[in-house]
DNA sequence: ATATACACGACTAAATTAGTCGTAAATAGT
DNA sequence: ACTATTTACGACTAATTTAGTCGTGTATAT
């Protein structure tokens, strides 16, 4: 319950990988699937995903591989849940989902008040803080 | 991400019904479903998970239901949702699941610091909040 | 050229969640 | 005692979501 999915989980240790190495250089996804044991075409499906969103930068060719381009503490966690999970909520008809039969509903602000204290943490939480 | 499941989302709206009727008044299970819109055998179930835990009472035979037993104030969301789904967390090496593989992780302490954080809003959210 | 690395859609498998069904047990009313 | 009502609960199926795989294409350093 209320969990994050695993390929969020691998991104965030990718990226916490990413964001230990040098300036300049460069990993690659085979590295860093085998370095802590995650299934190679999730994590290469998980960064192109960060990449598309300008998270990360790609470099093809031999002796490619990804670095990070922004400011870890620009990253904040609400972003990257939606970059590769989609939108955050606890409940569905927070963002969509006719949820007609239920218009008799008797939570619905209480849950909004939930979801806002949720998004309210992980704005703060930037990948800065995650690196420790 | 990050859903509550609909069985904890109808437990929800079936408690803040019962903290709405008169006391000693009783609710069926039958009258909550059909008037939120809810599937009977499932609201059953999770009512009666929430009788096991002590947190609404039940009495059987016509003229029977369920009647909340405890405090809303005394009631919080941790603790509900713990009843109805298990421990909450957004990861499973939070709590059990060996993760063998991954002693390589790097996110184990920031990972657990998140948890935390989600574990103090809804420790502070009782079930008298959801009502309003 | 070739080997290496990212890009990406289609697909299958596994796990979780949602919902149903059948049966039992208690009890109020008659 | 009988019946209708209501909770209790395990077993089951269906639907949805998540996890993981595969095939093919594109860029590029050597």
């Amino acid at each position: 319950m209320l969990k994050i999915t695993r390929k969020a989980e691998y991104a965030l240790i990718a990226l916490r990988h990413l964001n230990g190495i040098k300036d300049g250089k460069l990993a690659t996804v085979k590295e860093i699937s085998t370095q802590y044991g995650i299934p190679q075409e999730l994590l290469a499906k998980a960064l192109q995903q960060l990449a598309r969103a300008k998270v990360i930068e790609a470099t093809k060719g031999p002796s490619g591989g990804y670095k990070l381009v922004r400011d870890p503490h620009e990253i904040n966690m609400t972003n990257f849940f939606e970059i590769l999970e989609g939108p955050m909520g606890i409940m569905d008809c927070y963002f969509d989902s006719g949820c007609n039969q239920l218009s008799a509903c008797n939570i619905r602000t209480p849950i909004t008040r939930i979801n806002d204290s949720i998004r309210t943490i992980f704005n703060k939480l930037t990948l800065a803080d995650i690196t420790y």
